[in-house]
RNA sequence: GGCCCUGUAGCGCAGUUGGUUAGCGCGCCGCCCUGUCACGGCGGAGGUCGCCGGUUCAAGUCCGGUCAGGGUCGCCA
């Protein structure tokens, strides 16, 4: 493999031999001098190539020497001509730091090319093509800075909360993602064949996760795909998208999930805040804060109260919130507390699913939360109902049957300790961070109703 | 799925009450060019206006349908 240099690691390198492989970003063909741009994965540096004129050439001859004769005399500016926009290539030379260049204050003086595949000269999007037509050419718009630094935020970000996991003796678990039936809504699954019979792509890992519970494991995470079969058409919506998942024994309520929850998000700001705070003020022009823990905590009924008094009343005939609501409550939240999270607590149990325990003392509410980031819902959290008779009658109360529930019934018939967790979607908490209008620039290959390919 | 909006060169857009060779910027191609750095200058190619149908002497422009996209609501993560 070709010794290459990282470009960002160039401007503390010694001047000397050095080679870089990236792709073509610009290049200015000047009569005496040529300049290419070379971008890598870590940043951009400047080529330089003194053009080989006037060697044997007579000066005296009125007659302007034709570009092919001058490329005899200079192959390297040949290939330096013809270069397009987006070729891969391999450069060497010689390093030299030179105040004159404004890009990071180094260049390369070619010594050589070695192109691994050209470009097609035309290209087609630009950085101000719409995200659709984008999505279609997703490889070359995932070249823009700005996109390699969403998925680098995304790394240090999973990094972050894995760590902590690992530190607080969590066990990763893979659930499976093929299964026998829903574990939410029969409305939003996507049906496979299976052999002889029907499989369905899990829209959750709710149940399985759950299942580590009586398998004694204490507390378990996973990183994974959910499947949506639902034909929504918002920006923050997708039919497969990564869910983080965690899910704890021997809770008191969801208090407790919430103060795990509000660690792992804390414990996430602060390794993204720390290693590209800088470089995401610059590109996206947002200040990364770290929250303070605890964060505001209101309960659902409470916060409809708030944003009736703000003047905006949610137009459902349910208990729940909508999305204006949402966003009327963080601004209240902001406002008041300065914090960018809220917790949205107890919801009714009328709008939560059945496996949700409800209060001791009022069973139209729930021990639920949900997390709401700069006034979008990101997570939904809950402790769950592990006495199986109760779980038995919530189930019925939601016109379940309990018969077509009995793979997960059984988990609570052999012992189960109490016990509650959270589900949250990668690319939202993304998207909030990074104050990006749509999830599909958040997902590396997003899915979407009318989105299969790339 | 409901409602609203959009669909004109590779990309981003303009196109006046319907009127004759549909414009602009970027990109692309060619030539020129004091080390450029959003390089600059000159010239050029490239679209029949998403698709189908209708109104009209005449449609990019009006009407109907259709397809595609965006926003929003429902649903959620």
């Amino acid at each position: 493999m070709t010794e290459r240099t990282l470009i960002k690691n160039l401007a503390a390198a010694t001047d000397g031999p050095v080679s870089v492989s990236g792709w073509v970003d610009t290049v200015r063909d000047q009569k005496k001098v040529q300049f290419v741009v070379l971008r890598d994965e870590s940043g951009a540096v400047q080529l330089v190539h003194p053009r080989a004129l006037e060697l044997g050439g007579s000066q005296s001859d009125p007659a302007t020497p034709a570009p092919s004769e001058l490329a005899s005399e200079d192959p390297l500016a040949d290939v330096i001509s013809s270069l397009s926009v987006g070729t891969f290539l391999t450069a060497t030379g010689e390093l030299k730091h030179d105040e004159r260049v404004k890009l990071g204050g180094v260049e390369i003086k070619l010594d050589d090319i070695a192109i691994a595949a050209a470009a097609n000269p035309e290209t087609p999007i630009a950085d101000d093509t719409g995200v659709d037509k984008r999505m279609d050419w997703r490889f070359l718009d995932l070249r823009q800075p700005k996109n390699n630094l969403i998925f680098r935020v995304q790394t240090t970000l999973e990094h972050a909360w894995r760590t902590y996991w690992v530190e607080h003796d969590f066990i990763e678990i893979h659930t499976p993602k093929l299964m026998a039936s829903a574990s939410e809504s029969k409305a939003e699954l996507f049906e496979v064949e299976y052999f002889e019979g029907k499989a369905y792509l899990a829209q959750s890992p709710q149940f399985f996760k759950q299942m580590a519970q009586p398998a004694g494991f204490g507390k378990v995470f996973e990183i994974a795909p959910a499947f949506r079969a639902d034909p929504s058409f918002t920006s923050r919506h997708a039919t497969e998208f990564t869910s983080v998942d965690a899910e704890i024994s021997w809770i008191d309520s969801h208090e407790d999930v919430m103060r795990l929850h509000e660690e792992l998000i804390v414990a996430g700001f602060t390794a993204v805040k720390e290693k590209h705070g800088e470089e995401i003020l610059a590109a996206f022009g947002v200040e990364v804060t770290v929250p303070t823990t605890p964060f505001p905590r209101i309960p659902l009924a409470e916060a409809k109260r708030i944003v009736a008094e703000r003047g905006y009343t949610v137009p459902r005939n349910d208990a729940d919130m909508d999305p204006e609501g949402e966003r009327q409550i963080a601004a209240y939240v902001k406002e008041t507390f300065g914090h960018e999270f809220v917790f949205l607590t107890d919801y009714a149990s009328s709008i939560r699913p059945f496996y949700h325990m409800r209060h001791a003392d009022d069973p139209g509410l729930t021990n639920s939360y949900d997390l709401v980031f700069n006034g979008v819902e990101i997570s939904t959290g809950a402790q769950r109902e592990h006495r199986v008779d109760v779980l038995i009658e919530q189930a019925k109360d939601k016109g379940l049957e309990p018969e077509e529930l009995e793979f997960y019934l059984d988990f609570f018939r052999f012992g189960a300790p109490p016990h509650g967790g959270f589900g949250m979607g990668l690319s939202r908490v993304l998207m909030l961070m990074l104050h990006l209008p749509n999830l599909r620039e958040t997902t590396y290959l997003f899915r979407g109703p009318t989105r299969l390919t790339p």
